[in-house]
DNA sequence: CCGGACAACATAG
DNA sequence: CTATGTTGTCCGG
């Protein structure tokens, strides 16, 4: 049973979903009828149910992250991956609010320094996007890269992080 | 500065 | 096994 619950924000509309008491999935799309085809996808026979009060602080904990300066504790979440997937997202957990990293540093940081394009396929993979702060994930050359759903995004989660030049 | 070639590697099909 | 990608480095223009 998945419970979730949609909510607007500068950048589109954002699903948030949970399933037993973790969240499993967040979502930014254009529009709420694309949240719902991307469950379809993500979830095939598995119930759902929308349920925003349920969720009501984690939509809290994820508005102030898009807005910028939110500084809540991050959720509990479900980080079903491969073992190279799940060392990547706890060390993207690591980089602070406001801060970048290089695809390459992670590399080095999770002691594969010649994996940085499996470390970008990992943020990609990224099944907790915001959270799991994958846009803080930048190239060497100080360019911003590439984001699943548009740069635009990344950009604008960046920019309301304070983070600059770029 | 810009484009092209290629190395390196986890994953999907 | 092959193709692909949120990279990085090197080499020519």
């Amino acid at each position: 049973m998945i419970s979730f619950t949609i909510l607007p924000t500068p950048v589109g509309a954002v699903l948030i979903a949970k399933r037993d008491g973790k969240i499993c999935t967040v979502s930014i799309r254009e529009s709420a009828a694309d949240l719902e085809r991307m469950l379809d996808r993500r979830f095939p026979r598995e119930e759902r149910k929308r349920d925003d009060a349920l969720l009501a602080s984690e939509s809290a904990v994820v508005s102030a992250a898009i807005d910028g300066g939110g500084h809540v504790a991050a959720p509990p979440l479900e980080l079903n991956g491969t073992p190279f997937q799940q060392s990547v997202w706890m060390e993207l957990l690591k980089i602070p609010n406001g801060a970048t990293r290089s695809y390459a540093e992670i590399a080095r940081a999770i002691g594969k320094p010649k994996s940085t394009r499996a470390v970008a396929q990992a943020c990609g993979a990224n099944p907790v996007p915001v959270l799991v702060p994958c846009h803080r994930v930048i190239r060497n050359d100080g360019s911003l890269g590439g984001y699943t759903g548009g740069i635009h995004i990344k950009r604008a989660l960046l920019r309301a992080e304070g983070v600059t030049g770029f």
